[in-house]
DNA sequence: ATGAAAGCGCTAACAT
DNA sequence: ATGTTAGCGCTTTCAT
């Protein structure tokens, strides 16, 4: 059923060489003459020949493939980090498989143990948000495969790392709020396990502290990630009959939910109520007003954590030595705030 | 540098028994022994045994992967078909590789070299905007790889393809607009070269002159998929000043784009003008007012071209016999219309 | 400059 | 029930 592939043996015996002779000439290798390497090259190409390299990674015990494990392909964040990988492993001949763990446990592992018997030679990885443990980790630390975690990281893991400075985000969001005379200013939260979520939350917390402005635990308000949570969140303030001068939410979705309760209310942006997001998602500057948000990079982000992973699968970086590289986010005003 | 995988040999030589026994004990062939097997099986826990399914393709001149080929992965759309053919293909113990083309052409053909070179047990493609011809997909079906096109198909090229009845959807969509009452409805289509545009386009045609709705080639704009399309869009409408009673948008983005701009000219939706788009895209529900729309299943899409493919690979069905299935696409009605 | 031999991990066919 | 052999395509090392 399945078609036999042209290979170093059918140009050898088309030729009358030898097929290591062949395989030499396609790779430029100086033994060979140039006589037979342009016979070679030429006839490769008559042939159709494509190298077959899962042979090749099956001989090197690594393939030139990079895992990358993402909980959402569909999220703006994630799809603009794999481009940004992509396009750094392209530059590299390296290819890239993409799992999502769907925000699952269980995938994530099972993703990882078919990444490995893939021969993955590096592995990039944003954990779910329900990960309990690294164990499924230490099986790629024992094999020498290079890791790389961006945006969150499982701290006791030992790896390298390119995260967002959200704490920093969050604190100049709020300032941004705090400059434009909103006292009064509720925080839509994420998910306390994911280290994000906490630290947009405490930048929002000590920033207030800084103004000297007393913490309202009733108007932060504590979710997930999603439109939905937006919508939520605000119904429970409406319900509390609570409403703040302002909202910094743990990103843009989450704005754009908390948009449409607003509208809902018959209130107005930013003439009632002000809102700030986190992130810059594509449709954030789509939305009626365009929304004030903060700027994370992802596709650089993508792009250095490609970066590094490759340093260290060419052996040019220790890749005993961690790295960590801090990605300073940055303000985008627009009419929202 | 790259360390040594536990092989079935080590297990071997721990148990004092050949490797093609272990081989055999791992797969749970007949041949071997109830205590072997077991005593196989905790070994190769012990050791943290990982089949190098590397190897395994090797052999059998083919991996257990498909390749997946979208336009853009961040797009709503491709992410759910992607999801989908995860779904069934997690199933069968096949994983995904996923290559965007990024709309372009060439990058379209890198993508199917690479993908070749991996051996990828089937190839399921949305081809790019860009696509001249169907030459790279030759190299596909000499190799007696099994094809399958969705959404976007290349007409010439004799393969397998999951579809949307995008000429139906349109007329539905119109359909419907016409029954609101209105009269003056305008189209902002996608670009000629793409099938999925022209039927839409020739939907909307369609259903007009069914009901005796003379056609207005003025208020027929022609653009991309991308919100900014929707606002050029409306711009050319504005400039005209030939305003619609409703619009309908090739897809919901461009019906996004769409929104801004008529909002911002302080016109009210739906009350001035009524707008309908296409894809049911996830920020369809929570634009305001909500968009009417044309639901495509998506996943579903997704999960019926991995079940083709499969089918194909695992040899249950003929890959000469080119199978064609039509998604009847369904309306939503919301607020927007 | 070219050829020969060996081996990567796994499995199918055959032998004991 | 277990062992032996051979070979997939490629590259590396050594021989001619």
């Amino acid at each position: 059923m399945i078609k036999k592939q042209i290979t170093v043996k059918d140009i050898a015996k088309k030729l009358n060489l030898h097929h290591t002779t062949v395989s030499k000439a396609l790779r430029n290798h100086p033994d060979i003459s140039n006589n037979t390497k342009e016979l070679v090259l030429r006839t490769a190409k008559e042939l159709d020949y494509r190298p077959n390299i899962i042979a090749k990674s099956f001989k090197n015990c690594r393939s030139n493939t990079i895992g990358v494990i993402v909980p959402s392909i569909g999220n703006d964040f994630f799809a603009s980090v794999i481009s940004g990988i992509e396009e750094v492993a392209y530059q590299k001949d390296f290819s890239i498989i993409v799992c999502q763990s769907n925000e699952d446990f269980n995938r994530e592992i099972i993703n990882i143990n078919s990444l490995i018997s893939n021969l993955i030679a590096g592995l990039i990885v944003c954990i779910s948000q329900t990960t309990q443990n690294g164990d499924h980790f230490k099986a790629v630390k024992k094999r020498n495969i290079p890791l790389v975690f961006f945006d969150r990281v499982f701290e006791k893991v030992k790896a390298s790392r390119v995260v967002v400075d959200d704490y920093t985000g969050a604190c100049i969001a709020t300032e941004h709020l705090i400059s434009r005379g909103y006292r009064k200013i509720a925080h839509f939260a994420g998910p306390m396990e994911i280290s994000v979520s906490r630290n947009r939350c405490q930048g929002y917390i000590d920033t207030l502290i800084k103004h000297g402005i007393p913490i309202d635990k009733n108007i932060i308000i504590y979710g997930g990630f999603q439109e939905e949570d937006g919508i939520r969140a605000f119904q429970k303030l409406i319900e509390q009959k609570n409403i703040p001068d302002a909202i910094f939410t743990v990103n843009d979705l989450v704005a754009i939910g908390a948009y449409l309760e607003i509208e809902k209310n018959g209130l107005r942006i930013p003439d009632d109520i002000a809102i700030a997001g986190f992130g810059n998602n594509k449709l954030s500057s789509f939305i009626n007003p365009p929304l004030t948000t903060v700027k994370q990079s992802p596709y650089d982000i993508g792009k250095l954590s490609a970066e590094i992973i490759l340093e260290q699968i060419l052996g040019k970086s220790d890749p005993e030595q961690i790295r960590q590289e801090i990605i300073t986010p940055e303000l985008i005003i627009r009419k929202s705030t």
